[in-house]
DNA sequence: TTTCTGTTATAGTTTTTGTCTATATAGAAG
DNA sequence: CTTCTATATAGACAAAAACTATAACAGAAA
């Protein structure tokens, strides 16, 4: 079948212009290299040597497929350093599937440490909502996902990673809190604007107002955190909006007040998974370790937001 | 090491996402491929895929190296290809040596019937001294060879080819035959302009002077058979050039008288010559037939050049 | 739950094939 | 004519690639 063996002996006959020196050079008996070559100019069907006594050289035939049998070589040599440098498994570009409402404003803040610590990782980013995440992992078009808790899959690893806080936005001169602060009964019978429902933060939105009392106002809808953020700039109502998304996108000059609801675990968690038994679940549990830490501290003092002009 | 074959098993299993449907295509069972498959991982260092029980995928470092292992194969496939189509030794690219003073005059004729005959054979060309043409031959630099007999080297397959004239060239002022024909007897004491002595057709000039009494005349030699014409034009004397050399050089307009001479075998005589043993001789036979039939006839009318006006 | 089905992995065996040593053979050199 | 050197052939042995049978295991179905 013409191995690739057998076009190394080939070639090494070529240069060497001789079996005998071949066999040497190549660490076998001579009589080896002499029925691989047979073998291969049967299967070939050509006669690729003129085998002199003085020395073996190629016929015309053989002296044109030199070229295609070095190419084959060359590539082959090409795959294995590739695959070298491939078996450090970090050093694969692995495809992360984010959410449209976290992936923007929370990988700007983690990839420079993972460049630091993972210097020849790569990520292929795409974002998607959340529930064809968890079923783009699965069915295998990404090799890892954000996604925010709690999964519908239970035949995914979840590394769970951090809570972030949502906060309540509302236009400045609503004036809904002095100090940026407001205790969790104040909510009740409040409308909020919240995303249309495919996002997951509809949910979550929703499920806060049930918990306290505030009304979910289904009559406009967001498509993303920058239309709901410009619905309440516009006078609309008030919105819940994640941490991570304000402290990228809200800037001191805005016509917005940022309040803290106190006394409520008002967030949402997000979690890294991926395939059970991936064979490179050891990266990715040192990918989790790392936004973990990254994260850890990030919304322990509540953003400063909203307060001063 | 990494076979051909295993990563032609590779590139199945990628393609069928499954084991059991890869062994199936490739007409080989499932326990074979899977050991296969693990043997390539540990000599490649790497993980290539992911084996759960629905679907076998590609690993992040089997992905990215998938597209080498397909480049191997090409490259493999065009290998053999290639092997296929030169398996007829026909189609083969020949390297062909020819004497200045022949191949120039001679290739034209034949070259036309050779692509007619053999029509996927090449001929690669050169020209170069019949001496170093027969060591060319000998040493591998050329696969065939056009030369003079006789030959120096005994070591070589010999294809005796035709025989052609050598007439003599006078100025057409000399005046010197008024029929085109002198007879043998008329040479004697006549002073003959060669070729330099590198050029084998001094030689054979040099034997035809002693045989008929004629002077050859080593006070200006020619270095191509072009300045041998220019000096006889020149008045500077005689010359014996090559029936060939005239046909394909000297046209009627011409300032030149071409003499037979009668009674003498004035000639030099061509043969094919390749290696003994050369793989394709079966090929170069039926060149050198070929060359024999084509000029089996082209002398035995002399050329009735040098007569009229 | 249990069973059935479909997939991959492992064990053990057989066949193939690549490799070795020893030797034959044949030009080339002395 | 003998010797040297190169390749080819023969036969033995070992490595590896193949097969069959079966285990292990997950997911679907009962």
């Amino acid at each position: 079948m013409a191995t690739l063996k057998q076009i190394q002996y080939f070639q090494t006959v070529a240069e060497t212009q001789s079996i005998r020196r071949a066999a040497d050079r190549l660490a076998i008996a001579q009589p080896t290299l002499s029925t691989q070559l047979a073998a291969l100019e049967k299967s070939l069907g050509i006669t690729l040597f003129e085998r002199t006594r003085r020395l073996t050289q190629l016929t015309p035939a053989g002296r044109q497929l030199l070229p295609a049998v070095k190419q084959v070589i060359a590539q082959w040599h090409e795959m294995r350093e590739l695959a070298h440098t491939l078996s450090d498994t970090a050093a694969s570009t692995h495809r992360l599937g984010v959410p449209p409402t976290l992936g923007p404003y929370l990988l700007p803040n983690i990839v420079p440490s993972i460049h630091q610590q993972f210097d020849r990782l790569k990520l292929y980013v795409r974002e998607e909502p959340p529930s064809q995440l968890e079923t783009g992992v699965v069915e295998g078009r990404y090799d890892l996902a954000l996604v925010p808790l709690p999964l519908r899959s239970d035949n995914l690893t979840v590394d769970v990673l951090f809570r972030e806080p949502l906060m309540l936005v509302a236009a400045r001169e609503a004036n809904l809190a002095q100090n940026g602060v407001l205790r969790e009964q104040q909510l009740a019978g409040m409308s909020i604007l919240g995303l249309d429902e495919r996002h997951q933060l509809h949910r979550e939105v929703q499920q806060i107002c049930e918990r306290t009392g505030a009304v979910l106002n289904r009559d406009y809808e967001g498509t993303s955190l920058d239309t709901l953020r410009q619905m309440v700039v516009m006078g609309m109502g008030v919105a819940f909006l994640p941490a991570l998304y304000i402290r990228s996108e809200i800037h001191r000059p805005e016509e917005l007040d940022v309040i803290r609801i106190e006394g409520t675990r008002l967030y949402r968690e997000h979690a890294l998974v991926y395939r059970l038994g991936s064979p490179v679940r050891r990266l990715y549990q040192g990918l989790a370790n790392l936004v973990r830490e990254r994260m850890a501290n990030a919304f322990v003092v509540p953003p400063m937001f909203g307060r001063g002009g």
